[in-house]
DNA sequence: AGCCCACTAGTCAAACTTGATTACCATAGG
DNA sequence: CCTATGGTAATCAAGTTTGACTAGTGGGCT
């Protein structure tokens, strides 16, 4: 699962065509330097890269209207919408990412529709409850915590961390079953980038 | 800040000398290879690093005792130590940090005199408090989250995770504070690594 | 006009990560 | 005695990330 693909994708898909320099942009905009890997070098590679993969074309464009080098436009392919679609169900399906994989997810969420997204979800919830079970199974029959020293302190972190991020996750759940935002195949588009001057969360 | 390179310090610390096949074995039973980018390669790559950049010392050594080809012993320099002390104080103190580096950080927590741990703790628990205001804070006044469509729910994630972190982080600390474990200076070894078949958290 | 700055757009080397692969030895089974 | 298996210890090529750097254009200032 790479971060950097799921949002490198995302942002070229939203503009039909753009070239590096815009989805750098947007990806700034979004804050996804800080929380993410998607810096300048990674994004550039991830373009070159997909379009040797013929997830994307590239299309060779005349010396850039504003400046600067020429630039070249990239376009997603039918695999390469394939491969968004699939990066962005694993993203909000998943427990075991990291949460900049998950942050990416709910930015993108409203490309699925609601259904999927919710159906995604519940498998997320169904996942992280598992595997908290699990982790408590195999820690707490045999020997209190306090055996394992303060290694057992790992467990709680991570089953505090599962318990919360499928309390989060039930919430937009429920909002999405109330019919909040506007999802892929119902009308207009909503919102699509983050706020200028967003607190970030890696600042 | 780099996962590896922490726990390699570590791993090696804890022996006083070791060689790399015995990192990679130690970070395996951790479960570092699942939930951390420590995989053998990386592991190997960081000891050399290291080595050139004089936070190890190498020491090279006659051909294995147990089959397979020579292996090189390495040794924590004055400069490694301060470097692992560093690593570790940001792992603890840091609330923008992926949640492998706080792993990692409790993972050897214990390495530090209790009184410099919990106040890393509650600097952690400041910061992520402090973050936490500060996001409410740019998005709530002026609009209510319904108006930033779908993509509030990323703040409303961050929030959560910010919430949920600090209050793990308030729990370890009250159990330090009330003398759980044995911590750096205080007699005798508590714990080091994870029991055998710990449920894996990405797993 | 001449100069500096900011913005646009991208490249590059160095470092790091990944997953496969190599090479060596011991030992158990036939 | 020979060979397959499994553990030990590490290397390598390919891919990715990082942070610094290049280079062109236009505008503002003196």
């Amino acid at each position: 699962m790479s971060v950097t693909r799921l949002l490198v994708l995302g942002a070229v898909r939203q503009h039909g065509r753009a070239h590096g320099y815009q989805v750098r942009n947007d990806l700034e905009f979004w804050g996804a330097h800080q929380w993410s890997t998607a810096k300048p070098g990674s994004i550039y590679h991830a373009l070159k890269q997909m379009a040797k993969q013929s997830l994307l074309i590239a299309h060779e464009v005349a010396p850039s209207a504003a400046g600067g080098p020429p630039r070249t436009e990239y376009e997603l392919t039918e695999a390469g919408e394939e491969t968004y679609l699939e990066l962005l169900r694993g993203a909000l399906r998943a427990h075991d990412e990291r949460i900049d994989v998950l942050t990416s997810g709910v930015g993108f969420i409203v490309d699925l529709p609601r259904a999927e997204a919710v159906s995604l979800l519940k498998e997320r919830v169904e996942a992280l409850d598992a595997w908290r079970a699990e982790v408590l199974d195999h820690w707490t029959p045999q020997s209190t915590p306090a055996e394992w020293g303060h290694i057992g302190e790992i467990m709680r972190l991570w089953v505090h961390n599962a318990e919360s991020s499928a309390e989060w996750t039930r919430g937009l759940i429920e909002r999405l079953e109330s019919g909040a935002y506007v999802m892929a195949g119902e009308g207009e588009r909503s919102v699509e980038v983050l706020p200028e001057g967003m607190a970030n969360p890696f600042g």
